[in-house]
DNA sequence: TGGAATTCGTACTGAAACGGTCCTGTTTAT
DNA sequence: ATAAACAGGACCGTTTCAGTACGAATTCCA
């Protein structure tokens, strides 16, 4: 159905949330308990994004987890392709090689068309701009949003 | 992984061959054989395409499969509706209704943006447009590619 | 120096979707 | 009447997805 898996889906409300308090760190249980997404399912997500260079992560007893770069430069691409690999809508699009059916099909080059299409859309779209406006009744008080959200220094 | 089915990318690959070839008919071992691919699956997805519509079915002894409207009047949305259903590339997006998670999910609308660039690029691409331009060594003579594409009646 | 908190890596399981096959019925040309 | 072809399901093996669990490594702090 031309869908993003779950995990995807998880991966870019957690990537927003932090996105949304770039000042401060967030451990996994905190994470859950905000976005209200099971536990384990965010502590695989964080794991693999960090993995990935998408969040910075930090170990220890006051560990957790931030953006590894401002908002603004975290583009929907990278996130989903961090989360479910490159961006390729047909399998032959990422078959770096031959195509067995390549003789009698003759819409590879129009596949190319589509998936770059689609993937124009979504380096359009930073992160930044997915996190919501202002959210009023959330825990945090933001104060701006300008160049760089602030937001008095938590709870 | 953002990905189409097989199912839909063989139906279009059956659309495209068949809108090479509008002035004949095919029946589903013609186009297996000619398209290289499985016969039971060329079977199972030209009748769901027949039954969505896109397809003019002809049954009995000299039956087969026709466009049921000018290649150029299908587009990619159409074709990709047909075979998995509505194009929604999160689960919250066809949600008719309310989401269970929209209190503490600040992205849904951008999704909705993402959804839609996805969409308009599909609604761009018309079956016409997937055909190939010119193929020489098929059966068939293109003679010109206007509005319409129109052929030599049939070897 | 030791213990506690937290991330990291990986292995595992149940459920659902996908890809593919097959069978039985219905329609139609000859 | 018969054979060719579509129509509509039922069915099954495999893969992927969602979610769980556990042990190891790291770091802070007392």
């Amino acid at each position: 159905m031309i869908r993003i898996t779950k995990q995807t889906d998880y991966g870019i409300v957690l990537l927003t949330h932090l996105a949304a308090h770039p000042e401060r760190t967030f451990n996994s249980p905190e994470l859950a308990a905000e976005t209200g997404l099971p536990l384990p399912m965010v502590s695989k997500t964080l794991k693999l994004l960090a993995r990935e260079g998408l969040l910075a992560s930090h170990r220890g007893v006051r560990g957790g987890y931030g953006l590894a770069e401002p908002a603004s430069e975290i583009t929907m691409t990278r996130v989903i392709s961090a989360l479910e690999g490159p961006i390729a809508i047909t399998e032959c699009i990422d078959l770096s090689g031959e195509c067995s059916h390549e003789q009698v099909c003759p819409t590879r080059n129009n596949w190319q068309r589509i998936n770059h299409a689609l993937k124009e859309a979504l380096d359009r779209i930073s992160l930044a701009e997915m996190a919501p406006p202002v959210n009023a009744d959330s825990g945090a008080r933001l104060v701006q949003l300008g160049r760089g959200i602030s937001a008095t220094p938590a709870a």
